[in-house]
DNA sequence: ATGAAAGCGCTAACAT
DNA sequence: ATGTTAGCGCTTTCAT
């Protein structure tokens, strides 16, 4: 069987793909939502022969250690995930001149660089699940929010402000997409405003949280409080009490897309079509929204 | 900055390893195991310098794919994972004569070869769950399982077995590690023995599922039923209601000694020692089964 | 000490 | 169509 080490040495190809995830927190792990895009983009990379090379970076200094192997060209391509607004890894990116796709609409301001993204309709998909809570009659409608760091709960929140135009600001609280703050934000939210009716939340895990406290003070739902995710992880979504109406999205087609349209990038794209939310046939990728759809369960 | 390629012709070695994780359901990925044990094989990988490159299988077909890529010399050692008993992947990998440590004992009976693994005390963990349960005085305990095809289930049935030399047959139900399927499996405890009082569950998720069969059918945890899970995953026992009791086991902490004993064996280990049950300073790397401990919470 | 050269195993361009 | 050869960029050996 053929070297790899000298096919690559003399077609500069290597058929591996770095997938850049950046978690500064525990939290990436706690959550499904990363393991599903790996999954997708694990396929598509196999069904075109590439190789996955993860790259987590715990924090600060290992930046420098992935700009450092992007730069050193050991792979064709990089997907990155999840930046915050802050985030130096863009710019070594960049400045390590390898084709990339990334997760999510990255969050920096500087137009003038095109980058490639796959993203869900987030704000779309809020404002149905807001518009879905207003035609069931609820009027004092709160928000529980994501990390304001990341596009996807800014995004979001837009779509949710885009509903409720003069939402009074204390329906507004910041969480960061886990169930223990969710609880802690649902508690926030309802000494507020005691009489609000509705919640959407910007995860299902911040969603399930609130769902405890709702149930902890006595409150029913969707009765007395109305409740809204986003997501649809089948896990927690289908088990919560009562299961949980959300906004899907499909993660693990996410991923697909993304390596997708980078191998496509690479020329390696072979004219295949097919899939929602495709980009332009030929030519270079172009970002991709894809569309979400609510799902209704019990709790809205 | 240096080519790797020409690097890798040369020298041979690569610097990466695979990490090899069967996936023939879905299961894997809703179940924060897998994220927490790369967590740790990629903390103690970059450490030093080697990557991470990530083999995906989702059934058969891609089983000759992982073998030929292994054969093919891109890395320098693997790391596997979730064998079940019927798995042709260690024979594969054993034919591509690339060193590997396993993740859990290896379930196939041919002990003519010596493997290296890394497991916690599952039987001495599921022996400590069920002695606490009888120190509370309960007699009928019940049992459900992980699929008996994996040997982390098999050795939590025999700690089960230890303690309760003569249990009732009914009171063992099999099950495959998932909430949904433990809350089926209690439903089945229940209706052949309506008069158990405890439930030790070979997993968090399978527990949670059961407390929440527990709830439903009005009986109080642990007044009248007491439940133990396998794990500590905190989010899922930190978040039961109750709060559930469990037995631990340092997930992150398997994945870095795999990947620590690995490098060792390819002669890069550095004399570091220290971190629980280490395996021998010198000399081919020793399979290390890691202790567990009873995290009393809530549920018994 | 520093520098020149051979060769790792392949692919692509060239010659037959 | 098939066979031959240069050279990818590095490390290692050997000579200065």
């Amino acid at each position: 069987m053929p070297n790899q080490a000298a096919r690559s040495l003399v077609t500069k190809r290597h058929d591996a793909v770095a997938v850049v995830i950046a978690e500064p927190e525990t939290r990436v792990f706690a959550d499904p939502f990363f393991a599903l895009q790996l999954r997708g983009i694990s396929k598509e990379l196999t069904a075109h022969d590439a190789q996955l090379v993860l790259l987590l970076t715990e924090g600060r200094d290992d930046h420098t250690r992935v700009g450092r192997y992007l730069a050193g060209g050991h792979v064709d391509g990089a997907l990155v995930f999840s930046l915050h607004l802050d985030d130096p890894l863009p710019g070594l990116i960049q400045r390590a001149g390898v084709p990339t796709v990334f997760g999510g609409r990255p969050g920096w301001s500087d137009g003038s660089r095109r980058v490639v993204y796959v993203d869900s309709d987030n704000r779309g998909g809020a404002r149905e699940a807001v518009r879905h809570l207003a035609g069931l009659g609820r009027r004092r409608i709160g928000h529980i929010t994501g990390p304001l760091d990341q596009t996807s709960a800014v995004d979001r929140l837009d779509g949710f402000r885009d509903v409720m135009v003069d939402a009074d600001p204390r329906l507004i609280v910041e969480s960061d997409f886990t169930p223990a703050d969710g609880e802690r934000a649902m508690r926030e939210l309802l000494d507020r405003c005691p009489d609000l009716d509705a919640v959407f939340a910007a995860n299902d895990l911040t969603a399930s949280g609130a769902l405890r406290v709702l149930r902890e003070r006595g409150l029913r739902v969707p009765e007395d409080v109305a409740v809204v995710g986003f997501d649809d992880m089948l896990p927690v979504a289908e088990q919560t009490d009562p299961p949980l109406t959300t906004v899907r999205q499909d993660i693990e087609e996410m991923g697909r897309l993304m390596a997708r349209l980078l191998l496509r990038g690479l020329d390696r794209g072979d004219g295949e079509t097919g899939g929602a939310g495709e980009a332009a046939v030929g030519g270079a990728p172009r970002s991709v929204v894809l569309p979400t759809t609510l799902i209704r369960r019990a709790s809205a």
